[in-house]
DNA sequence: TTAATTCTTGACAAGAATAGTCGGGATTAT
DNA sequence: ATAATCCCGACTATTCTTGTCAAGAATTAA
């Protein structure tokens, strides 16, 4: 299970972009300075967040991204989800043939602990982090 | 926050150590073959294990290892926090400092997903994965 | 006592992943 | 037209994981 600066830089840009909503969108640049985050990684990041549907942009002056739906119908597992690479905690990857075909001792056990950690950040939106 | 094969292997190696308890102490190279773990590498996190506590060693032909406790009072917590570098998912570990001396946007969420694992986490025994 | 077995320790190395950079191209408001 | 901004792919540096290796210390069995 990995929980990186991808995810958490992306939750960041994320909740920047709801404080600081105006009826247009919001440039890069601005949120990267806000956030002191590397722009042109923040880009390589909004680049999976709009391939996910989190986020549109519109390129060009006054151009930026903005969010696609309201703050508290967007979850903070798939914006994880959008930009880093797994999440999931068994070796086999949930197929369970971790043990040369069959499942491993501890299969459940990280099975489980996905579970958890999965309904957890399904159950936070955008605007339930903002409080 | 970092889950890898560490932590794993080292749940995997005390659930065959669990497993296979004999009055005796057992060789890191029995559980290495058992468990296709690479033995040398076992080594270093029974290092670890053995600083924590969890196991205690006796050295010499018919040496190896064995479990401090029973295994129902051995969690699976303190296993992969002995081996593992950072389970902590807050950026500033913990401090709540993570901008510029203040709490960040995201400290309280990152907070509470730690104690979500952790206790998910520290309410399983090893007896209670064997099931 | 000697040899075999096993843990103990520290240093080293290959590979992967993360984190971040860079240059150029496409699009759009003004 | 020009400047702002997103878009894309490739590249690099650093860190972490995942080991390997060699030498040493302790213990048991013969």
């Amino acid at each position: 299970m990995h929980l990186t600066t991808k995810g958490k830089y992306a939750v960041t840009a994320l909740l920047d972009l709801s404080l600081n909503q105006t009826s247009g969108y919001t440039s890069i640049q601005e949120i990267a300075l806000r956030q002191d985050i590397s722009m042109t990684y923040l880009e390589q990041l909004f680049r999976n967040l709009r391939k996910a549907g989190i986020v549109e942009s519109l390129r060009g002056p006054k151009g930026g991204y903005r969010l696609t739906r309201l703050s508290s119908e967007i979850n903070v597992s798939e914006i994880v989800s959008a930009v880093e690479n797994k999440m999931d905690a068994t070796q086999c990857g949930g197929t369970a043939d971790c043990d040369s075909g069959k499942k491993c001792l501890t299969h459940d056990l990280w099975s489980e602990l996905n579970d958890q950690v999965e309904s957890f950040l399904l159950g936070k939106s955008l605007e339930d982090v903002i409080g």
